[in-house]
DNA sequence: TTGAAAGCGCTAACAA
DNA sequence: TTGTTAGCGCTTTCAA
């Protein structure tokens, strides 16, 4: 297979007779062209197999068409219904989607937002680490809107923490339990740290006692350092940073013979793929994903200012949380 | 936060006071300027915040820098090992990677491959139903590396299909299995092709009966109707299409009150996320994803022509198989 | 409704 | 080692 040389729009313009502002006209605003012209001129370009350069595009008009979404780990279920939500809803808009991993690393995250920013219009950002400031300076590059956390002066979609973790307390409150301990992920995360500051508000609500250990990874792997120290504080419930760490948790506890429910209910945050599958099936914080993914790509493209959006979430009860022992 | 013009490559010339090809040198061939200068213009660039913009420069140049994945379904967690392979090999080769998502729809990728075309330096391309043409004319326009799929003439990585199927086939024989089943998944898909006659070699060579049912939906939600249609056959040992169908068939199973493995020994493909926390856990075809990814892209770099190389793969072992009943 | 011409930010000969 | 000069493919005034 050798390497064509792609047509351009000369050769479409040379192609029908007439000139190359026509022809991009044809494509670009086609109020503005002469049915019959713009007809031959789709032909044409059909004909050659012509197909705009967006490159060349963004040049001429500082408009690129496409939007990027960056996310901590691609790899990271949680993250799928956000990239589904948002790829639907840029394809609404004929625009195209890029998506960027930064591997949970400020260092890529920082240069995925140098590169790609000259680049696209706009970044769907979920960088629950980035610092403030690096936020701010790409804001002030590009439109930007944040998943899961707030920056001031930057537009932002979150979930519902406050309902999400009274909903988590209330549910352990109900099957009896007095106390929970959390498992916290990473220092940085301001996730993390809503998910924190709301169970402890919850809890004192309810006179519950609410311990924080940590910090653990958020992943598989975090799971048994976390689950070991659960165990030591001898805890009737269990409430994880995420549903990666919580698997790795229960993964844990079947290992060292704690039965689940029976002596410690486990709660995780996400609803990841898996998380009603895994073993047992897991009680977890549920986002709507999608919703949320779309609604940061509309609030990117059509609404201006800094809107912050609250998005519902819903906990989902299954099989890993019970009544106290 | 309002948006502030970017510097160019003019406004950095200007505050050094040398030309702008200098300073284009400066970043892409730094031997070619003296050591002094060049350490004023980095200098200049960074008090400025000049950041080069990379659809000028694929402009000029007809390099990109940047190399696109395109996968059927993000979400699908066999992708992850692909996507992480393959960011590892392009950050080392300091390029950009950017990753569509095709939706499993044919549709979307010939418009991904349309519209990213002319904005990337190569392809690799993960498109089990994209027809043959298509590919072809791709590879006619771009660098293009195909995955777990052979087109003459496009270089492509595939999985050792004859191996992992004699894998299969030989844990099962061992297990005294005389016969199985393959729950099939898309018709169109070329490595449900490869593994269904490869299955079916082994099997002959091992004096083992091979059935196929389907196509079934190569998801979760594929599974009830091919647990259904593999209970009716009675068959004692099940081979599935992949992980995600497997995952689904095992809870149809365990809903219907089929017990797994001492009824029937479940088998899949992929070795995704989860198919080791399921329940029980997924004995499965694993596949080296992240080599696989890096030396899809190691080929796209480094290797011109249109080799095809085979990625070794590696049976997994857990609970969803055992003795034939 | 169309064409001519300038320019987007950068690279790449070609001279100097 | 550096500057000058054309473009790259397209959009966008401005005129006609």
């Amino acid at each position: 297979m050798t390497i064509r040389r792609r047509p351009t729009i000369t050769d479409v313009a040379a192609e029908v007779g007439v000139a190359a502002s026509t022809v991009s006209r044809a494509f670009t605003v086609p109020g503005r062209v002469n049915p019959r012209t713009r007809q031959q001129i789709l032909e044409a370009a059909e004909r050659l197999g012509y197909v705009p350069n967006p490159a060349a595009r963004a040049m001429g008009s500082g408009r690129t068409d496409t939007i990027a979404l960056l996310v901590p780990d691609i790899t990271n279920p949680f993250f799928s219904g956000i990239i589904k939500g948002a790829e639907r809803a840029v394809g609404a808009a004929g625009k195209t989607l890029v998506l960027g991993d930064t591997e949970e690393s400020p260092a890529v995250e920082a240069r995925l937002l140098e590169r790609l920013g000259p680049a696209v219009d706009g970044f769907v950002l979920a960088a629950p680490r980035l610092p403030d400031a690096d936020v701010r300076r790409a804001a002030t590059l590009n439109r930007v809107v944040l998943l899961n956390r707030v920056v001031s002066d930057v537009a932002c979609v979150v979930a519902d923490y406050e309902s999400a973790t009274r909903q988590v307390v209330d549910h352990l409150a109900s099957l009896g339990h007095r106390e929970l301990v959390f498992l916290a992920g990473p220092a940085e995360s301001w996730s993390g740290a809503q998910r924190w500051a709301g169970l402890e508000t919850a809890a004192r609500a309810r006179r519950m006692v609410a311990t924080r250990l940590g910090p653990y990874a958020p992943t598989l792997d975090g799971g048994p350092a976390a689950a070991e120290a659960a165990i030591a504080l001898g805890s009737s419930a269990v409430v994880c940073h995420n549903d990666m760490l919580a698997i790795g948790v229960l993964r844990r506890l079947a290992d060292r013979g704690v039965r689940v429910p029976d002596e410690v209910s486990v709660v995780g945050f996400d609803d990841i793929f898996g998380a009603d599958f895994c073993h047992p099936p897991l009680t977890t914080l549920a986002e709507r994903t999608q919703e949320a993914g779309a609604a940061a790509i509309e609030v990117l493209l059509h609404r201006p200012g800094s809107p912050t959006v609250i998005a519902p979430t819903e906990l989902k009860i299954r099989a890993s949380s019970g009544p106290a022992a």
